[in-house]
DNA sequence: TCTTAGCACTCCTCACCTCAGAGTGCCAAT
DNA sequence: ATTGGCACTCTGAGGTGAGGAGTGCTAAGA
């Protein structure tokens, strides 16, 4: 598994006993959300220093923007910028258990009727097994190619057009028409569209269209017309813009991190809202493996006090989609990432068995 | 508009000065959120009387369970029961303004792909309207009935069941399949289909295969061998049990009244959960008009301190769901029900334009 | 030069108190 | 039946003080 840093930043060195310390630190912070003193480094650190000894280390890594006091008498607590450092060279991570890989196996491979619904349902495992807010981005639909095209009369103006797309996704669209068409004229365009376009982009499709064909029109036979009507509505109308499914959001009232009631609310209204999260998980489409947004990091205010993880998950050489978790940043990194990362795996190898 | 009462229970008569106090009670404190006092209601009230008199209907009220005071020194509020009590017999609702009708009916008739897409944006509406979570309950599949039924080929043993339902809804399937079919095999299966059960109630058709054609099974010619394999799982998997959708919830967080955040935890997870809610809005299915649960009385231990009111929506005699909102009992009935009234009816007046 | 004990200092938390304000219940007078 | 008056209760804000946790600094020791 690769961790990439999503903002490099120069770190400088620091002698081994700093490090094992700030790991320390870091480590019992997120085990019990109370701010670490020097005392309780001394004693449990097991590095056999005196507090004072401690406190002096403490001090230079408060001067060099890992660590924070709440207040004069309240120990340490970690910055995003410690918690990258953390996550960057400190932490180890615990592989999975192969026992619990086969169990998120199975709860992965499940017969799924949509993208949608599989996707649903991983995020609700993500969300289960972190306790946490899962996320899972639907595939995007720019790479997506036209595998077959069907028309079906559902009334005298009104047309139903199934769209399948890479062999799984099916989508349909009801078209309002301009004249009544039998079903033997929408077999006969919907057998040229599969002709000319079966196995090509979309994209690629609705240029094609709509440049070569639209100049052309005037002289047009009446199937092509009938092409050119139907295509016009089934292509048009940008396939459902990108998307992607939360599960667990409650998880997150759990939290006393995350405890103000008002930036929970936005925190909320981001996942309703999704432009912002959308163009975060852009982002990490093109990333090799798990990456983490800690804080702000992630440039997106209401997510002040969270982390995000996030695994592409991808079949052969195409990827597909995003997936990941959003928690409190003070969560168990160890545990979560590699949760994100299998799952990014697991789902991939779902998908590309079912394509046949 | 009627507004039924779910739990009628006997009301002793009140003189009118005690009722139209209440009301003003009610009304102040929906307004204000405070505990009422005997001075205000003195002074405010209009009825000239002193705030020693007050008190003493006050304590009536306390006595009859109307009222009760949070403690000794703070004004009183509302009980459930006051809240009935204003809702049934002191309420008087404000109609809507014939533009603001005229924004919602545009707001709700645009063309929308699918049963979900609709009640999403109708929620949508309903919550940005009230400010609270609305709530709109998905066409009953039970009363569906079948218009067309048309089968693709995908691969080898996968086959997409394409199924048109009440001339609105279509609904995808993919479906394994024990030997490879062709598509004018597949053509003959579903032609058979349309001519056999197209018009009928799925449950109707589910029931009729299953039984006439099993008995029988080992007799089938190959077309009827077709027909069974494919249908068996077209319609065999229940078509997703009732459902609803939900929007706006983000907005309960901004009540006061539901500031406990493990309180709404519980609340965000029974709409995740969703049973308990079908079953409170299943109730309202065949109410006649708008219905409005005061706190518990929903017998639903998460909507303590929720009010939530729903009206059924149909078209001709068939009640096709319920929609509504949820919010905090405080709130400003007199607004919010004839806008739910309202979008229940502009909602079953679409769905009847969109039938052919 | 690094480490450590010691000490003064800071700041939070909690319990406790007080006091003003709001509202009540009750009683006696109208 | 209504009202003014009065004693009472409870909340909430503000203030105080003790206890505790943790710090920074300094000077002595390895």
């Amino acid at each position: 598994m690769q961790i990439s840093d999503p903002t490099p930043a120069g770190h400088p060195a620091l002698n081994e006993r700093t490090q094992h310390l700030l790991k320390f630190l870091v480590e019992r912070y997120i085990r019990d959300g109370q701010p670490v003193g020097s005392r309780t480094l001394s004693r449990d650190a097991g590095l056999d220093l005196s507090s004072a000894t401690v406190r002096n280390v403490m001090a230079d890594l408060e001067e060099l923007g890992y660590l924070r006091a709440p207040h004069t008498s309240a120990g340490r607590v970690p910055t995003a910028r410690g918690y990258r450092f953390f996550i960057d060279t400190l932490l180890r991570v615990k592989p999975l258990d192969p026992r619990e890989i086969e169990v998120l196996r199975r709860r992965i491979d499940q017969p799924a009727q949509s993208g949608t619904e599989l996707a649903r349902s991983v995020s609700d495992l993500l969300s289960g097994v972190t306790r946490l807010a899962g996320i899972v981005m639907l595939p995007r639909r720019q790479t997506m190619t036209l595998r077959q095209v069907e028309f079906l009369p559902l009334s005298e103006r009104r047309v139903l057009a199934i769209l399948v797309l890479n062999g799984q996704e099916v989508q349909n669209r009801i078209i309002q028409t301009r004249r009544a068409y039998d079903a033997a004229e929408l077999q006969r365009a919907a057998n040229y569209l599969n002709a000319q376009f079966g196995g090509q982009d979309i994209q690629q499709v609705r240029k094609t269209l709509f440049e070569e064909l639209r100049e052309t029109r005037d002289h047009l036979d009446r199937l092509m017309q009938t092409v050119v009507e139907m295509a016009e509505q089934t292509f048009e109308s940008t396939p459902e813009s990108d998307d992607y499914v939360v599960a667990g959001q409650t998880h997150l009232m759990q939290y006393a991190d995350l405890s103000d009631l008002d930036k929970l609310r936005q925190l909320f209204e981001a996942f309703n809202q999704k432009s912002d999260l959308l163009h975060l998980f852009d982002q990490c489409l093109h990333a090799d493996g798990v990456q983490i947004f800690v804080g702000e990091e992630s440039g997106c205010g209401v997510l002040e006090g969270c982390s995000v993880v996030t695994a592409p998950y991808s079949t052969g050489d195409q990827v597909l989609g995003v997936l990941g978790i959003i928690g409190p940043t003070r969560m168990a990194y160890d545990r979560v990432i590699p949760v994100v990362d299998v799952t990014a795996r697991l789902l991939a190898e779902v998908l590309d068995g079912q394509r046949d």
